[in-house]
DNA sequence: ATTATCTATAGATCTATAGATAATGC
DNA sequence: ATTATCTATAGATCTATAGATAATGC
């Protein structure tokens, strides 16, 4: 089952519209990356989709409306079951990342944003690291039950995980050409997967 | 020698005058926190520090200017030295950063901000990292030599450093009860310090 | 009929400049 | 004299609403 499809909207939508509402989304994603979601004025995004402001506004009735919209498509996307990712699949989905660095660029910016007062995301990225983490943990419970080689729990090892995905993205932004981030993040998944000597003691 | 003091700016100012440009700057990173760069308007610093927003230009002339004393001033923090840090003192550097959430928060909304187009902070986060990294890979050769256990060199460790230390920092401000900052990083510690066990092969 | 889009505009901001006045430092 | 601060204001934006018109779908 596939919860992003036009079943949670509340009325059916014609299927113009329902392109003309991707193609906002597209337009929104980009502004996003070049001025973050604050920057990002209405108006620019209306203009990249060739329609006015208020054209744009009728099909998302607010700014913020807008930003749900594409919170919600990313969550779509990153809700992939733990059960269906596996630890060897990680750095390619780093490789693959790294071919987008316009999608890296949006989320990126958007979760320093978040973490400001009232921002509209905070919410949303507070619950999805909730979960990221979780599914992380699983992921690494999958391959090594219940102890990594070094000693941590899956547990303990999810929020390095993570952490090391979202820094290395941050690092590579600002400095492609000095940062490795696929190669990087192998590393890290080499640092997990070693443990210390049991020979010498 | 500290590269930060008044001998930086172009003329002399009076006691006074510098007294009243730490506050504004103080100002700032509490707005800057709360909202960004982009979402601190003038007015909001000045009248956190009791000024009207055209008093705040009398000190700085611009808002940009704002951004560049404050970024100057964390780089004075930042410019540590590699030879005065060691590598068991970084997780008193991360247990320090836990007990002061609003400098750690106003950092991280900047480098959100900083990955978007024409940010003015971009380029010293850029320069910044690339410098920090140098330096990180400086304190691993200090404790390890050219080889970390794990058989990483210190130029390729210290990304993964830098990159725990960012991302669990995000981590952490949006989930400070769920995630322990410092203990996550300590973990990250051992995990470099350890190696592949060498008995069973 | 409903949906999509437009023109017009209200009402808030925002940054920055100009120029006046008050306070401070030789 | 110089520095600090204020009032006034220009000129751009920004989000959002109201209401008209054009296009589409029964």
């Amino acid at each position: 089952m596939s919860y992003g499809d036009v079943m949670t909207s509340k009325a059916p939508r014609s299927a113009r519209s329902v392109e003309r509402r991707a193609e906002i989304l597209r337009a929104t994603l980009e502004v996003i990356a070049e001025r973050g979601y604050r920057g990002a004025s209405l108006a620019a995004v209306a203009e990249r989709v060739g329609l006015t402001q208020q054209g744009l506004l009728h099909h998302f009735p607010t700014k913020e409306a807008l930003l749900v919209a594409v919170m919600a498509e990313r969550d779509q996307w990153d809700a992939m079951p733990a059960t269906r990712l596996r630890l060897d699949l990680l750095d390619q989905l780093v490789e693959y990342n790294a071919m987008r660095p316009g999608i890296v660029q949006t989320f990126s910016a958007l979760l320093g944003e978040s973490v400001t007062e009232g921002h509209p995301a905070r919410e949303f990225f507070t619950e999805r690291y909730e979960a990221v983490r979780a599914n992380m943990a699983q992921v690494l419970r999958a391959d090594y039950g219940e102890r990594l080689p070094s000693g941590l729990t899956p547990e303990r090892a999810a929020p390095l995980l993570v952490a090391v995905m979202d820094g290395l993205q941050y690092q590579w932004l600002l400095a492609p050409e000095s940062v490795d981030m696929p190669a990087a993040f192998r590393d890290f998944l080499t640092l997990l997967g070693e443990g210390p000597g049991v020979s010498g003691g």
